[in-house]
Formats: structure tokens, sequence, C-alpha cells
RNA sequence: UGGGCUAUCGCCAAGCGGUAAGGCACAGGACUUUGACUCCUGCAUUCGCCGGUUCAAAUCCGGCUAGCCCAG
């Protein structure tokens, strides 16, 4: 069996590569160049595509002695990820472009590297579990639960599933750790990696504004009942639930509640107004590849940082769900993602949308 | 022009003779493979100005200045 491994540079898909080579796969390892540094203007930080990171993982495939690439994805991730995080910012949703780089590069140009160079799997270092049965997959929340991904990867298909490894899922990140120190990889002690990588400095509008060469018109902070209390600096800056940057002072913090992007408006308003129960979810995938059948009970997650709650759910439309949360959940945001569980398992999910 | 009220951190605001609360904002850090949220730390040797009383004043007294309100 022949495997092809995503390897970042970082521990994780070291450790994964090491594992797959233990378990008698032939492996090959590869990195994805997913952006140039000038471009994104990123001078100092070590990301996901810096030299260093390349020569980390090349290393590593050293070490293991199995041949190792590098694949230039520039213009694919600028046109699927870049392109799209920026438009999304420009419309007033919050995009989560992880979920978009693990769908369209991991899961679709890296596979179909894969399959040219003949592989039968792909590899990644998520912490999540495939799980087969009676020819059907399922994808499983991982063992360390504080470091379970299966979140973001929701998108994937039974057919993806069929050929995908994740041989982290049933470890712990200590023991991840532990296994690279042992096997005296270089990046054993390396920092997880963290925020957007193709954004310098975690200054996220910074970028919007370098990359698409635009400025964005500064507007009005606006109360429910239409009051103007103050001035944003443009609506990229900002997203359902904020605090922080808001630079107005009053006797309680202001969050951002909703925003306009037709007006250019901001409408703030107290933490209480941020709790919802309803929402709706468009571009569906569902793991097993159908929909479920009427209302279902599930547990909702809707950020990457959400700890997933009772909802009921049920199809309106084609390919919209409408999703009930049992108690109101703070500062669900169009433009992330949702995620159904049954238990441990993802059941499937989509985009976060205003309106049905 | 009389009469009254108020002047404390960028904003709001405690304090009422004993040696400057708090909130908001802001900055830095933690957390984190998204944006957020959250948490931690920092943030007025100084109380509109000038004098006076007192061992001691942001707190009492006088004057000045500014703003607000009521008369005209």
């Amino acid at each position: 069996m022949k495997a092809l491994i995503a390897m970042s540079g970082g521990v994780d898909s070291s450790v994964a590569a090491l594992l797959m080579k233990n378990e008698g796969y032939e492996c090959t390892g590869c990195t994805m160049k997913l952006y140039e540094n000038d471009t994104v203007c990123n001078y100092k930080k070590a990301t996901c595509c810096s030299l260093k990171d390349v020569e980390d993982a090349r290393n590593v495939a050293y070490r293991l002695s199995m041949p190792y690439y590098v694949f230039n994805f520039t213009g694919d991730f600028k046109e699927k990820i870049i392109d799209k995080f920026i438009d999304c910012y420009e419309k007033g949703i919050t995009p989560n472009p992880c979920i978009d780089c693990n769908r369209y590069m991991k899961f679709e140009k890296l596979y179909e590297r894969a399959v040219l160079m003949d592989c039968d799997v792909i590899v990644t270092g998520h912490y999540a579990i495939v799980e087969e049965k009676d020819g059907e997959y399922f994808l499983k929340k991982s063992v360390d639960t504080s470091k379970d991904q299966s979140y973001v990867l929701y998108s994937l298909t039974q057919e993806q599933l069929k050929h995908t490894r994740f041989p982290l899922g049933s470890l712990t990140k200590a023991e991840v750790r532990k296994i690279a120190d042992e096997n005296g990889f270089i990046n054993a002690a390396k920092p997880d990696s963290q925020d957007i990588c193709f954004v310098p400095d975690g200054d996220y509008s910074a970028s919007i504004e370098k990359l698409s060469g635009k400025k964005y018109l500064p507007g009005d902070f606006v109360l429910k009942d239409g009051t103007v209390i103050g001035k944003h600096k443009g609506i990229i800056h900002y997203t359902i639930g904020q605090r922080k940057g808001l630079g107005i002072a009053a006797e309680h913090p202001y969050y951002v509640v909703s925003i306009d992007a037709e007006k250019n408006t901001v409408t703030l308003g107290d933490n209480e107004d941020l709790f919802t129960t309803t929402f709706y979810v468009k571009h569906l995938n569902w793991i097993s590849g159908k929909a479920p059948a009427g209302e279902f009970r599930c547990n909702a997650k809707i950020r990457y940082r959400h700890t997933e709650k009772p909802a009921s759910a049920f199809l309106i439309g084609e390919d919209t769900l409408k999703v009930v949360f049992d108690e109101p959940q703070r500062a669900v945001t169009p433009g992330q993602s949702a995620v159904l569980y049954d238990n441990d398992y993802v059941l499937g999910g989509g985009e976060i949308v205003s309106e049905p």
C-alpha cells in the first residue's frame, strides 16, 4: 500500500509519517506550498510555508528515508482560499479559511496528486478518527478531545474518507510529542501552529487591505434603534460578538451584534443581544453521503472552539438546514461552519448563513 | 447683568479632612490550526487655576477661569 503524507513541518504530521511507515506503508512525504511569503507581506514570522518549515519536513522525511516533494499550490490557494477570505469580509461575513484549506487543498488538490502518484491513501496529522463498518465510513472525534479536529473535516466524502488516514486519532498531543522526541525529530518541541497561516502578526484586516489593494470606507456604529454612536474603520475589521477594537467608551462594553455591508454599518449591542437559538446552514455535506430524513436530534458546533450543544435540525430546502439549539448560544456567526455531531460521530455540516 | 450648580485618567464616575474606587476605552500577555469571546497584567505622586486654614486638603475658606441651568 502506498501513502502520501501531507507534512507541514510540524510535529503532528511528522509523527503521522512515522506511524504510517511503521505500519508498513510505502510512504512519500510532501509539503504543499500555498503562498509566497512576499505576496502576503510576511517578512519575519516562520509559518507553514516558510523555508524553515519545508526544511523541517524534508529533514523528517529524510530521517524516515522516504521520498519527499514540495507541491506548488499557490495559484489554487489564492483562488480558493485567499480570494474567498477577502470576499467574505467585504460582504460582512466571517470566513474560516482553515476549513476551506482542508476541503480544497488537502482533500481535493492533494488527493488528485495522490491519485496521479498511484497512492492508495493520503495521510495528515489531524486529530480525528475514520472508522469503517460494512463498507461505510464514519468520521469520529479524536481520543484527545482537547485537540480534536473533526470539526474542520466535515466536508469529507465517503470516497475521501476511504482513502484517508489519520494516524494521530487515538493519541494525545503529549504522546505525539513524546514520540517525536524519542525519534529525534528536530521539530519535537516546535510550538503548535496558530492564527491564519497567511496572515502575519495576526493582523488579518491589514492583510486584506494589502492583498486586495483596497481601502475600506469608514461607516457608522449604530444601536438597534438606529442611533449612531460612533465611526467604524470599515466593516472588514469586525465580526459578530467582537468587543475589542471598537473604541467606544460607555458604561458597559459594547459588542458587535450585526454587520450590514449594504449600508456599511455595524450594529452594536449588549452581550445578551448575542444569544440566539435558531440559525440556518447552507453548502451542506453529510458524511454518510445523504441527509438525515425529517427532524433529528444532534449536537451542533458553531465554531472551532465551541463546545457542541444539543439541538434539533431539519432540512427546509434542497441545501438548507434549520438548526434550533435547546439553549441560546452566543454569537452564531454567518460564514462560520456549523458541524453536527451524534455523540462522537460527525454527521455533517455547512456554512452558517444569516437568512434561509 | 444678577442667582444657582458643576469642574477628579481619553470617556463615564466614586470620594464629603487622613494620604486618588470602579466601569468603558487603550496597551501587553495567556488561551487557540479561523475570526471572535474569555482570562491575566498595566494604565492619574495627582484631583480646572492661584492663594489660605490645618500636623494633614480632591475633600474646608477666598479669588480667578470654564461649562451648565434659572432669571432678564
